[in-house]
DNA sequence: ATTACTGCAAAGCATTTGCAGACTG
DNA sequence: CAGTCTGCAAATGCTTTGCAGTAAT
């Protein structure tokens, strides 16, 4: 995507348009997976972009308020996406730590059990732990 | 619970009774909520009891290595409980922080769909934010 | 005596914050 | 010009670790 368009998509979402957050947000588009602030900022420095670490954080805390990207927590740290139109968390491998998918998390079983009980669910985070399917067979 | 009866369970759990261990067990025998480390060092101090912070998350993580507590990460910090027969997690109020149990967390249902793809889950953790339902009439 | 456990202090790590200067409209 | 945003540095909060002294078998 061109920068040009990122600007809109921006400004589209009421966020003004610097550097660095085009730059920020094409990383995004160009990452299949969902990457930390460090790894973002590791990601733009390999390019020769330097961004304050503590900038990105602001960036992205923004860009989550705005609802361009969805944060999981997993093991503490926060992970960064753009939003997808299918809801997702995480599969993570306690051995070689890729992360997969889970797409349907079964919450809206969970949401209904507690509204039922008048508990209204803003958020949920899950995340899941085990061996993956390549490092289950050898090793 | 006396004293010699959680000698006993400790020891049966191959632990070393320390009177620490003692303690730490002590106070999560009488809590009917999961707490974390400071928690527990707070009400430790309440009664007198000086064991030091760093001591208390080490004898957590032995007790929860040995399968005595169950841990559930909330907002990035552990809290434990002793663990149950019924395998839990919670709901956060956002606004009063109290929490309550989820005790069907549906993840059977989700570890059946990765056991498909060859993926063996371990463990996992769900947290689920929102208003309760003291929250949500009046405020 | 050997091994394990604790207290203390310091370090680690991800994240947040205060502030002054730079940028943007 | 007024308000926003950034870089820098320092602080934060929870958790972990190194080490030397203590306790227990």
């Amino acid at each position: 995507m061109q920068t040009s368009n990122i600007k809109e998509l921006l400004n589209s979402n009421g966020i003004k348009a610097t550097w660095q957050r085009v730059e920020i947000l094409k990383v995004l588009q160009s990452s299949n997976e969902c990457l930390s602030a460090s790894q973002i900022h590791q990601k733009l420095s390999a390019k020769n972009i330097n961004i304050d670490l503590a900038t990105v954080y602001r960036v992205l805390e923004l860009f989550d308020k705005k609802g361009i990207t969805q944060k999981s927590v997993i093991n503490r740290k926060s992970f960064f996406e753009l939003k997808k139109y299918e809801h997702c968390h995480y599969f993570v491998c306690i051995k070689c730590q890729q992360k997969t998918n889970i797409v349907d998390c079964k919450i809206d079983l969970i949401k209904e059990e507690l509204r039922k009980r008048n508990f209204k669910v803003l958020s949920h985070n899950l995340e899941v732990y085990g061996i993956c399917n390549k490092c289950c067979g050898g090793d």
